[in-house]
DNA sequence: TTCACTTTTTGACCTAGGTCAAAAAATCCC
DNA sequence: GGGATTTTTTGACCTAGGTCAAAAAGTGAA
């Protein structure tokens, strides 16, 4: 089973092994959901391979994606798992993914005893705090273009599987305007 | 010594007691910087009153304000007191300030030994996280007239003393945007 | 392969919010 | 308290990106 994935996680070598023991592992194809609006969610996901996306409903009803998660993150409804409440948002799967799951439980067991997990818990934290940060702070405001080709640098695998109008949707444009971009970037060569 | 806030930080009150001698009370005046650009920022906040506020300048020249910060919670700039890297943003006290000091040496020290303190570390950076989550899921694509509104509504205290053009770039529109929908909502009664 | 359905593209037009400049109001500080 | 400085307000105008509708291109199940 896939090493890589479980040395990036900075674990010592005996706290991996027993973390290892709560994890089930689960596929999924590529549209189905991981969560669905409007239930607890109760797994956090290792991503193995396969891309995720997170997505809700604005007031008008259209879809409004807002993550694209990737092999080698976590990735649960944030605030539907630390607070076990109903979730307001659903991810799905953008491509077929290996997934390995944990349940909200079994990591507070393993929060309450291990050190090294609060650290690990901690750094993945640090690092999705400040990727948000970096978005709101950095790219969120530009024009639509220079968020477009932002998203191709930071996400060259998405752009290959992931729908236009979910891309756009990220970007907070819409899917006629990514659309024009597009062709004005391939017009430019 | 304000209990109060160190309260509300869920420590037992032995580690509590070890965790405030690492501390040091600072003052700030209005307008006094807590952090400023280019330089690593080796503290963090725990603010006991007041507000702060933090920015970064555009590639315009343009300052952008990206948090306001109050009573009963830590604040630096995460990226650089992570990193122990030069700070890309600065922090500045908008009324009046007193604040709780922690040295990132003191901090990792602390972290570890104490399996509490790691526990604490890490649900100040879930609600961190949730809170960005929430302001990039739901807020900053409203129109320019809801984001205000929900401005007032969540940092009732902030409108009091912010500038108008803080306000505006925190929300992502211009002064003169936010002016004529102010002069809008006063004169709907 | 074809038919039904979904997604993307294109065109014509519109509007929220940006820009620029100048007046008015607020704040600072000696 | 008064003159300098900063901030906010207002008006006239502009533009990036949104809207709506219809055609074209993809996708997929039978």
């Amino acid at each position: 089973m896939s090493n890589k994935i479980f040395n990036g996680l900075g674990l010592p070598q005996e706290e991996l092994i027993v973390f290892k023991e709560s994890l089930s592992a689960r596929q999924l194809k590529k549209g189905e959901y991981f969560i669905t609006e409007g239930q607890a969610s109760v797994h956090l996901a290792l991503i193995e391979s396969g891309y995720l996306r997170t997505f809700h409903l604005d007031n008008k009803g259209d879809e409004i994606t807002t993550e694209f998660n990737g092999p080698g993150t976590f990735c649960s409804s944030y605030h539907s798992f630390y607070s076990q409440l109903p979730s307001y948002e659903s991810i799905e799967a953008v491509t077929d993914c290996n997934l390995f799951l944990i349940s909200f439980p079994a990591l507070q067991k393993h929060y309450a005893h291990s050190l090294q997990l609060n650290v690990m818990g901690r750094k993945v934290l640090e690092k999705a705090c400040m990727d948000r940060d970096y978005f709101l702070k950095r790219v969120i405001h530009l024009p639509a273009k220079d968020k477009y080709e932002w998203f191709l640098k930071v996400y060259p695998e998405v752009y290959k599987s992931a729908r236009l109008r979910d891309i756009a949707s990220f970007l907070g444009i819409k899917p006629e305007t990514l659309s024009r971009i597009r062709r004005k970037l391939s017009l430019n060569q």
